[in-house]
DNA sequence: GGATTTCTGTTGAATTTTCAACAAACGGAG
DNA sequence: CTCCGTTTGTTGAAAATTCAACAGAAATCC
């Protein structure tokens, strides 16, 4: 566990917790660690939501995926952060959605009732780590809304513009790079590939933003 | 407060505790309760977020205007419901979006400080509030997915039926009432009201659903 | 390094949504 | 009961999105 240190430490979830408590804290929670395969599924849709995931390298996506095949991206999970919390605090039993590696990727997996119960041994850190929870879920929900905001917007062109302002805005510059490609861009904003694709060659023609790959400047 | 007692012991933020410690809980919160008229707006977007909303009587709703205008409805909020919870506890310091009374309403307000906080008096249940407060917000966590999952979709229609089925579901039947009228159900899925209007006659006449108001059957 | 797969941009047609405008239905106030 | 403001349903035209198909570019694999 120790070389993880460096990533445990930013993660929400150990906020405040000191270097010295953090690995056994780890052991009473029964945190055990897991690599996946690029394009593995990590948590799969209706599922049991028993266990919190923390990314320790590589990264993966929270995926909904509707009768008809679509696909939405409901968010980009990167190392130190936590995915699963949502269901496995509000103890639902099957997960409406699904976490797939986006690159290989090591994930640390805490059954969620560890964290919320106080175990045997009476480790006085549940309260910090049920709290650093609270915190999280509080900010998850912000993100949500901030989804929300952009994809309620009715054309692609607005839907992209207040994603890329807010990207620009997170980084502090107008050049910047975004986690997805064309199509997971797409499946983000709830839009059509190709008229994504369209819609990005017009903005650069009228000189809005410039773009080469994933890599996005405002103008 | 007494009149109170009985909606607030269905409040998510009180649940499992005593009801002979709740009134004192609250005079140590600091809790009041305000009323409002219809339409009045209770937070406003862009103030500080300092405050978690309790709905004793009446009815709210959660909403986001952009630039032009365009209102997007995020949720409705009834009686023993809570609101603002995910900013005040995240500690942003402006609110995104702004609340508003649907009915003329009741609402208790709590300083979020003072729940996260352990006060002076050192009592002992902000632990047990800390802990409601994440339930909570993981509830709301999968609340939005569940949104999403509606608004993701691309059309009217699949918008419209992925909301309507959900609604059966959660009354346990399919005939029920929705919170929304015409525009404001527009507002929630993220269509044009006209066009929402005319999917809505047009499922009518294939024998999909029948419609009176707000009160739907599925068929 | 070459072959193969994946990703991206383009296009045109079909479908939908949005927009604006209006009339009927409804509800509340006096 | 009548008036008046609001809500709802309808319509047609304009605009936008989706869909399908393809070609070139880029990345990956052996």
């Amino acid at each position: 566990m120790k070389k993880y240190l460096e990533i445990l430490k930013k993660c929400p979830l150990f906020r405040g917790i000191a270097e010295d408590n953090l690995l056994r804290m780890l052991t009473c929670l029964g945190a055990r660690v897991t690599a996946f395969d690029k394009k593995y599924t990590i948590f799969a849709e209706g599922t049991p939501a028993r266990h919190i995931g923390i990314v320790l390298s590589g990264s993966a996506q929270m995926i909904q995926v509707d009768y008809y095949g679509n696909r939405s991206i409901l968010a980009e999970v990167v190392p130190s952060e936590i995915f699963g919390e949502a269901f496995a605090c509000a103890e639902s039993r099957n997960l409406p959605i699904s976490v797939i590696a986006t690159e290989p990727c090591e994930v640390m997996l805490i059954e969620c009732s560890h964290i919320l119960h106080t175990c045997q041994n009476n480790c006085g850190f549940h309260q910090a780590l049920i709290f650093n929870l609270m915190k999280d879920l509080a900010t998850k929900n912000i993100l949500f809304h901030q989804r929300i905001e952009i994809t309620a917007k009715r054309s692609t062109r607005e839907k992209l513009l207040a994603y890329l302002v807010l990207q620009a805005k997170n980084a502090g510059c107008d050049s910047f790079e975004i986690p997805f490609d064309r199509q997971e861009l797409a499946d983000y904003l709830e839009v059509d590939r190709s008229g994504l694709s369209a819609e990005i060659s017009k903005m650069r023609k009228e000189g809005i933003l410039d773009s080469r790959k994933n890599h996005f400047t405002l103008l």
